[in-house]
DNA sequence: CGCCTACTTGAAGAGGTTCAAGAACCGTGG
DNA sequence: CCACGGTTCTTGAACCTCTTCAAGTAGGCG
């Protein structure tokens, strides 16, 4: 794959509305091109605000408080573009899952560019709101529920972004590792451990290996999320 | 004031930049004008996205979970811009907090009425990735931070929005409850409490009333904040 | 096949919650 | 202007969930 597959494909992901050939040429000048391997060096400085896209692979956004305290913000995958704001009050970095490939813009130049073509920008804003709201549940998440609530609208979530439905349930390739899990929960290494034996006990899920899951009742984990429509 | 008024407020703070006739008029005629009291049933239901624009006073945006928990996702205060998402897994609801004004349009409509103007969608843009930072620092303090901190950052980041700087300090006026507060730090009305007894004793701020606060020593307080720059 | 890292499990401890009572704010009415 | 009453806030003590510290197990890559 080449950098320039690359940029087709961000240019037919997220622009594929109507765009000049002046722009498109601007845009791929200002486009700088990464691609990285888990456990390589955050990808992106925090000098300015970024916009990024996700060309392949799966990364995470971590934000960073002191005493070394890691919270990852969200997780994204292909075909995702991501906002990664300079520091102020805290640190951001975006670090590769596996083997990804990236497009980043400086937001300014990116917005620059992109506002005069009305479709793209109107299609980077559903972006934007759509992190939002990924957002807000994380906060519900994070502010409100329990260990086991947290496991169990992570793995629902998970598999309403990328599950495979299978014969016995719903098949989980999650990249990310119980670390990332819980500094994506707010619990620790141990409690992700624990609560994920107690879903394996209650025949919810089993994990054949590592990075995969199969989900044997989705209806069942959904009523352990806490979500409002499991609500009595 | 009149809710003519009210537009008028809305079309120089979020759309100040040109904007033609016609789409004002369509504009003016998708907007639903409402104003509240604190107590008042929630204003914004949730049948689909709304997109509000707060034209005077302030207000909260709650996640609800089951068992009645509920999460205060954010507090939005005159001239903000709120995108108000319709029930997914969890509903959301737009609650005054004191004396407010608020014009709502269907986000579809909204979007639809605006696309072609180029300025406006961008400032909108940036209303939303505002929005998205300021989520992300709440997830960052649900997630990883203790009581105190949670209570530092919170007091630290409303000073930032809207402290009036007096000889002795910054003095804030807070317009929602402890229990508000609770649920937006993810922690008990006590908690809330005890933490502020504690801020108290350490002599970095004083309370003269119940929503009057005087933050005596704002770099005491970002110290134990738990942000980035504060780190050893 | 063996080692290294990641994950799992166990037991003690801390921070926050829960339950319960008391104090202070503040609008109301005298 | 002050007394009153209700609500909100504060404080206290027991409990519980999650964390911390520690050891053991199992993937999975060489």
């Amino acid at each position: 794959m080449t950098f320039t597959n690359l940029f087709d494909r961000f240019a037919s992901g997220i622009l594929s509305l109507s765009m000049t050939e002046a722009t498109r040429t601007k845009l791929e000048a200002a486009a700088r091109y990464a691609s990285a391997l888990s456990g390589d060096a955050p990808i992106v400085g925090n000098d300015k605000d970024q916009i990024v896209f996700v060309g392949s692979g799966s990364v995470k956004l971590v934000a960073h408080a002191s005493a070394g305290r890691e919270q990852v913000v969200a997780f994204q995958f292909a075909g995702d573009l991501v906002s990664v704001p300079a520091t102020r009050a805290h640190a951001y970095s975006l670090s590769a899952l596996d083997d990804c490939e990236l497009i980043s813009f400086p937001a300014d130049e990116f917005f620059k560019l992109v506002q005069q073509e009305e479709g793209i920008i109107l299609e980077v804003l559903k972006c934007s709101l759509v992190a939002l709201a990924n957002c807000r549940e994380k906060a519900i998440t994070l502010g409100r529920k329990t260990a086991q609530e947290r496991l169990a609208s992570f793995l629902v979530s998970m598999a309403e972004r990328g599950g495979t439905p299978v014969d016995r349930g719903v098949e989980l390739h999650l990249p990310m590792s119980r670390s990332d899990m819980g500094d994506s929960l707010g619990l620790t290494i141990e409690t992700v451990s624990r609560q994920l034996s107690e879903l394996r006990a209650s025949g919810l899920l089993i994990t054949p290996s590592r990075s995969k899951f199969l989900l044997l009742d989705l209806a069942g984990l959904q009523a352990r999320a806490g979500h409002i429509r499991a609500a009595a």
